[in-house]
DNA sequence: AGCGACATGTAAGCGGTTACATGATTCT
DNA sequence: AGAATCATGTAACCGCTTACATGTCGCT
């Protein structure tokens, strides 16, 4: 479960509340691994349940309680387990794969309408990371002021930007090759309802 | 739902059983959605609630019976809707990123084997694409015989080799990056139990 | 006698999202 | 007066996986 170890990661730095783990995860981690405030606070139950995270209640004045966690031992080594273990490489899962795969009775300008809206999508994306999300680890970083920290930030950040921009390229190439295609069978493309 | 649509669209092509789709599943699309067999099992039983999709048993000598389902005209109508409608471009969700992200104490080493681990991985995959997964392909579009179907399956197994390709590259630029990190800071070097 | 192919399903759980529920304080 | 921030949670659902359950036939 890799939000339990992004918690445990994040409270191994310092003790926080699921309030603080949810604006962290939201400057912090964000453009690789999305989460709700919802799921944190089950994470954060179930960490303390486990006895990988203790709790403990903060009253304030004026304000709510905060319920802050701290990480135990066994946390920790839990963390630095996990922190080794090889991650297994994700399958490629993409939905627009299985219009493209039964694309067949599609015209080539429907198909090529998709693979455009997927580059403007991509487009975004990378505007987003190159602006927002970028400024936000810098200021994050020179807060911190820990340059191998930065840096190990910024690859996940590049990560994404390369990512996106290797899928912008693949489909450029791919429009090429949409419009090369062989046109509809004649029966298909006037008479079926069809995909 | 796409697994809801991905089993519309073999059924648009012709009726077929649960474990026929299964087998279609694993012999086409599997590359880039994979599924179990309760998961069509369950599917199946859902179209058919919905009107999508109507089951008739077919009694065989020998051999259980078989369930075999065949698309409805408003399994049409929602598959032809689909197909058209463009998919949110898939957030980026990467496990491996956070134990980047948070290698601040880990050793340069340590990443290094990580990522390694990680091109070893996708160098599997592709020798699997260009392998197996080629090749059967091949033959089902000999089977059928249709250039337009052939091209577009293609496609979709291209765009997983170029990915997994894409990933090695981008790693072995990173294993050079990870080299010219700054050292871990002495104290939590030596005393953490630490991530 | 044992295994693989044929064939259909249920149950439990996992990681996650969306929607709901509550309520004080501070800023505009 | 209304919105944003602070703060914690529950409930229901979703897509999916793993494990379980059952049984026949044909081949080796």
């Amino acid at each position: 479960m890799p939000l339990e170890h992004a918690v445990l990661a994040f409270l191994n730095l310092q003790p926080l509340s699921g309030y603080d783990l949810q604006k962290a995860f939201e400057e912090s981690i964000n453009h690789f691994w999305s989460t709700t405030q919802s799921h944190i606070y089950k994470v954060l139950h179930d960490l303390e349940e486990n006895g990988l995270a203790a709790a403990q209640i903060v009253e304030q004045d004026g304000r709510p309680d905060r319920k802050v966690y701290q990480i135990t031992p066994d946390g920790q080594a839990e963390l630095q387990l996990w922190m080794k273990s090889p991650q297994a490489l994700e399958d490629v899962r993409e939905a627009w794969l299985i219009q493209l795969f039964f694309a067949h009775n599609c015209t080539n300008e429907k198909i090529t309408a998709l693979l455009q809206n997927r580059i403007e999508q991509a487009r975004e994306k990378i505007a987003l990371y190159q602006g927002q999300v970028q400024a936000g680890l810098h200021k994050k970083a020179d807060e911190l002021g820990v340059e191998r920290m930065r840096l190990l930030w910024q690859f996940t950040l590049d990560y994404g930007i390369a990512r996106y921009q290797f899928e912008i390229a693949w489909l450029e190439q791919l429009l090429a090759r949409v419009n090369a295609l062989p046109s509809l069978p004649q029966s298909l493309n006037t008479s079926h309802a069809g995909d």
